[in-house]
DNA sequence: TCTGCAAGTGAATCCGTAT
DNA sequence: AATACGGATTCACTTGCAG
């Protein structure tokens, strides 16, 4: 058992080994990125024949659920203990492992306080079209255990920076890149950067300048780096030398924030409401006749999947609208007007998509 | 073991008790919402799965989580039981139970496709400003199993009412209210009610008219009546002869829609031209050169059998191509260029296939 | 200096049918 | 059941270079 812990220094090694000799009840906050398991078969290829370079390393091959349930378990356990009974953890993953890791947290006493769902503005599309688009990853909090202590949650700080809303489990930023992105040799270093924002809000949210935040899963050193520019102190580690002699640097090249700096925070913002999203709610159900700006009269029927049909077309509304006024793009939400129910006049589709969602609820049940 | 399904139909009784009567291998879809407030052993489980009630925590911990454990395991291994192996499942939950739901799921060898983020526009704010805002509920999609067999999924209809984009994995609808809302003497009915475009959405998206949908707790009958408005059939129960009466009623007024085409409509595109009908028309006659668009200059030469040869290999158009490019796959149509006999210019074999749909790209900025 | 086009890339459990 | 092979499949963003 260390007297000191290692205090704002990249160690080399794994954290299995090093996490036991950390002293207990020493830190005040957990950012951990483990391995997620993602247990890809072939080769992946962009429609253009590019190649996907895909997460195959070595240090996220597990030879089955048990072992990686028992790694999982190893560390958690590690930092349950390395936590003080006031310290929050939060674990990033995805649906491949996030469900062994909250499973496990729960049996090992940790308290959830929230999930949280990061979403992508600019994600990896599903290039085979066989699945949706995997655009989050997924965010657990939890305390130390169902104790009484107070843990650090700067609620009001949140809210006034959210227009004076409180935050809500939805955060949206972009992927890693530009500048941010770490590169070995003009390649990208490691697969999985997050984003500095995101832990930044992580940090800012639930710890205090001075406190000392521990990531077990160093990688390209995103939770130190942001750890220090936030003035707090930070003890990571990681089995790849590479990654720590990354890390060091990367830290070497942060100075600490001076006061509160205003933090530059990109975030992505939040998709528009589809075309889908109106048929589903109701708000212009199927068998809805949509007619074209147009000198003629063009007429079209929407169906239950949020298709458009006319003059023997079918298609989105943008498609569908392109091909009868004959041009190359058509932005459907003002080209396509409805009658509105109540006041029977005509109006663009674009504005129901304006409107708050609630407003636009059927008062029936389901279709008729 | 029941001979005939019982289709259409709200049945009274626990779910524990029911599934396994059911015949195997006869479901399409599950959807279910389980519950988390459970009466076991007389003692009413409370939302956190985890609440320690009595002298021994650990005991009392490990003692809830497996009893609620078991009680997941039983009736997701009924639903896979009853699920045809093309068939898929989805469950919704929150932190409280989302996670051993999951876990559980992959120990039974289901099969996770992805999980997808319901996000609420309107969420119950967290009234006491102790954590975040509880905005959003996951869904996990599954397959029966780790099976070759081909799930049902609208991939281009989903895509067409989603402003032509792929729909992604986070989905936003607002909470249940206003008319739809069901209630009991007055006052809501079910305290978790989902909205009907969420099971609108993933009906739609996930099965077929025709197909059967198992939903094992009924509730006040969302799923049921969104299967029926949308020409499914449903196998549904409760343990409460409350909701059963309930959604009986709910049930008697919908109507299946008439308007209501497959959505597999939008994918069954009109045949598309072989290479050899290029040949056979003298679009492409035999001798013609094709290069491929790739550094170095690589040309073609099109055979009567409308195979194609270059750098010895012969073959058609995609498997040369492949070849030729070094991928394990290739699209011939829109690598392969030929010379146009009257303007001289280079084009792409895919131009002679002429399909308008392509020609309609939505503009993205259109949309901002 | 500015604009436009081409190329590159990101935690991915990523084909379907006929023989 | 296993194999062969035709051909379907991507979104937002950044960087770099040409003009």
């Amino acid at each position: 058992m260390m007297d000191l812990p290692p205090i704002n220094r990249v160690l080399h090694g794994d954290c299995l080994e090093i996490l036991p000799a950390l002293p207990p009840n020493s830190v005040d906050l957990v950012f951990a990125d483990p391995p997620y398991n993602l247990q890809l078969r072939g080769e992946l290829w962009r429609p253009e024949l590019s190649r996907v370079v895909g997460v195959d390393h070595e240090w996220d091959r597990f030879s089955s659920l048990t072992e990686y349930d028992d790694f999982t378990r190893k560390w958690l356990s590690e930092c349950q203990r390395c936590l003080k009974d006031s310290g929050t953890l939060w674990v990033i993953g995805s649906y491949h492992n996030i469900f062994r890791i909250g499973a496990i947290m729960q049996e090992l006493g940790f308290w959830i306080l929230n999930d949280v769902i990061w979403i992508k503005h600019n994600p990896l599309p599903n290039l085979r079209g066989t699945r949706f688009c995997n655009a989050h990853e997924t965010l657990i909090w939890a305390k130390k255990s169902d104790n009484d202590k107070k843990y650090t949650f700067h609620y009001q700080a949140l809210k006034a920076g959210n227009d004076d809303r409180q935050m809500r489990s939805d955060w949206y930023f972009p992927i890693c890149s530009g500048g941010e992105r770490q590169t070995r040799n003009g390649r990208t270093a490691h697969p999985t950067q997050k984003p500095e924002g995101l832990l930044r809000r992580i940090i800012n949210a639930t710890s205090n300048p001075g406190d000392v935040i521990l990531d077990p899963f160093c990688g390209t050193g995103t939770t130190a780096a942001v750890a220090k520019s936030l003035n707090r102190s930070y003890i990571t580690m990681d089995k790849d030398e590479g990654y720590v002699g990354l890390a060091e640097k990367r830290l070497a090249a942060v100075s600490p924030a001076l006061l509160n700096e205003p933090m530059s925070l990109i975030e992505s913002r939040r998709p528009k409401v589809p075309f889908i999203h109106l048929v589903e709610t109701g708000a212009v159900p199927p068998g809805t006749i949509l007619r074209l700006k147009s000198k003629e009269l063009v007429e079209a029927t929407v169906h239950g999947d949020a298709t458009i049909s006319a003059k023997g077309h079918r298609g989105s509304i943008h498609k569908v609208g392109a091909l009868c006024l004959g041009t190359p793009t058509c932005n459907g939400w003002i080209n396509w007007y409805y009658t509105d129910q109540i006041s029977r006049e005509s109006k663009l589709l674009d504005c129901l998509r304006s409107l708050p969602s609630n407003e636009t609820k059927p008062n029936n049940s389901a279709f008729d």
